[in-house]
DNA sequence: CTGAAAGCGCTAACAC
DNA sequence: GTGTTAGCGCTTTCAG
């Protein structure tokens, strides 16, 4: 592969020329960028991003931090993300932390290293410390999930309104025995959606039944399964369910239904996230809809921003509930 | 951040005797060894791979094309493909191409721009000539998709023998009349599975009917649905229906069951890849499974040789028929 | 408007 | 065993 020597040589100029041809600083004559576009075209040459990068101490590339890939709910943002990082000409890099501590170092090395010049964090099981020691020195911006006594910059949703409507929306529709299937509360979001859960009960004087709330460790169908099951064993059987997850609603689902029971007519499911196979279930899946999309616009945006030196705030985007078979009696 | 100089500077040793401590040259006497790892500590110094990367004219990261990152397919492929990469001291970088031409050329760039060793693509929309073009002077395996003519290496699976395997199933069962599902024919993989349908429907003397043969031009539940609504009208219902793609099988299941008929007491299904909603359907669903992961971990060790410049032969892997509850008669 | 030259951070000959 | 130094490919002063 050529090099900016090479071409140089070839259109009879010096590599200074060169490089301001590549970078269009405007200050080469007609006549002798066409020479050395020329020579570029006849070498095939490409810059080296190597040595750009090193010159420049920047890499154009973006880390986004996901825990795994299989999860759907990702895959919006992420589509945000990648196309607002396009379009400031950055690229991104998507990392799959496996929620492991060492491939999260390997990623975290890369920005520390300048093989990156920042990191859009989605993982809830991150290990905040070494988070918050990195963002001393790097753009850092935490997308979805986030810590509230951090002050790395975030974008998220108003997790705790977001089940406070779903579970509102339970009652309204006359179930007073409504059941949680949350995830580990070592998450701030699951923290918080149990949080509107407990509001919207208390607020119509509805008792909060120890009994109706599961966590599960994971998000997985089978861990949705294993909590339905749990609560169909219970002394007084829920009437409605509300999972913080689309996937831990499915596995729901699938339990009820393999139980010889039908949704909504016995019991009623609300979901969170609108995956897209919450719309292939049988029934249909009520559901929580966050604007992910935007909300990974919004979290490169913030973070290209922070690269360039600007302070950045915090967001809160709007959820909206979407209403479908699987509560609708 | 410090760079090699500092910590020379800081220990009193030359920056050749810091990059021999950093890259384990054994010719170092022990106690300058502790003097320059106490300056690295102290300084907080981390290398720049950047500068490594330039000097060595290598990356150590590995770009994985996918067409969506949303086709849970690839999950476990990357998962091997990624526990591989680590293992040899490798990154990966996933590319989600959506099959757009244009971001496909920002990740070859990469390549062409020494910021990454090599690529495996899982895209069946890549653009093949300039591949072909690249693999001339970079190290490329093709996973899952591949092109028979291009002499780029690959590893996938007998896509023929596996749709043959599928229906064959179903005609054992009693089925005579068998829909097929397919994708784009304009794919290699598409064109091997109906070869495969066509193969055993005249093993055993059942006619091909075109009426049967339905093409959706993307893969999301969606098309299959459609397809399925298709199929339905047709003047003679098919009993059955082989479907190239779980999310396809999966829309056309959720289609049946809208029309009010019974998986598979009315029509039968598989699907193929065993994604892991297959298992959530009301029935489950019979599918063909690839071993996905081995399928990455093999890719990967084909490009890391390739990368080192070893001469590396194509490989096909076996496939297995999963028999669950859509085709349980 | 263009060229010469320094230097980004690192590694590996080659000396000593 | 350790230091000196050239150079990976590029950008950007500084002169001219």
């Amino acid at each position: 592969m050529a090099n900016i020597q090479q071409v140089a040589q070839k259109a009879g100029v010096s590599v200074a020329t060169v490089s301001r041809v590549l970078n269009n600083h405007a200050t080469v004559t007609p006549k002798t960028r066409l020479k050395v576009e020329q020579a570029i075209n006849e070498l095939n040459y490409e810059p080296s991003m190597l040595g750009r990068n090193l010159r420049n101490s920047e890499s154009r590339l973006l880390l986004v931090l996901i825990p795994s890939i299989s999860n759907p709910f990702y895959t919006e943002i992420i589509d945000g993300i990648e196309d607002t990082a396009i379009k400031n000409n950055y690229n991104i890099l998507l990392c799959d932390t496996d929620s492991n501590p060492q491939r999260e170092n390997i990623y975290f090395n890369l920005v520390k290293n300048k093989l990156a010049d920042g990191i859009i964090s989605m993982d809830p099981a991150v290990d905040m410390q070494k988070l918050i020691d990195l963002a001393e020195h790097h753009p850092i911006i935490q997308c979805s999930e986030y810590d509230e006594n951090s002050c790395i910059p975030y974008v998220t949703i108003d997790n705790e309104l977001a089940a406070y409507h779903a579970v509102k929306h339970l009652i309204k529709l006359g179930h007073e025995k409504i059941a949680l299937i949350n995830s580990d509360e070592k998450f701030l979001y699951a923290r918080q959606r149990r949080q509107g859960y407990e509001r919207a009960l208390s607020e119509f004087n509805l008792p909060i039944n120890k009994e109706w709330i599961y966590n599960t460790t994971q998000l997985e169908f089978e861990f949705g399964q294993q909590a339905m099951k749990k609560l169909l064993q219970s002394d007084e059987k829920p009437s409605a369910v509300f999972a913080v997850s689309d996937t831990l609603a499915i596995g729901a689902l699938k339990e009820i239904n393999s139980h010889g029971l039908l949704v909504p007519d016995d019991i009623s499911v609300v979901g969170f996230d609108k995956i897209s196979f919450s719309s292939m279930t049988n029934p249909t899946l009520t559901t929580v809809s966050q604007p992910m999309y935007r909300m990974g616009c919004t979290a490169a945006s913030m973070l290209i921003d922070s690269i360039q030196g600007n302070k950045v705030e915090s967001i809160v985007l709007n959820h909206e509930l979407v209403i479908r078979e699987s509560t609708m009696g």
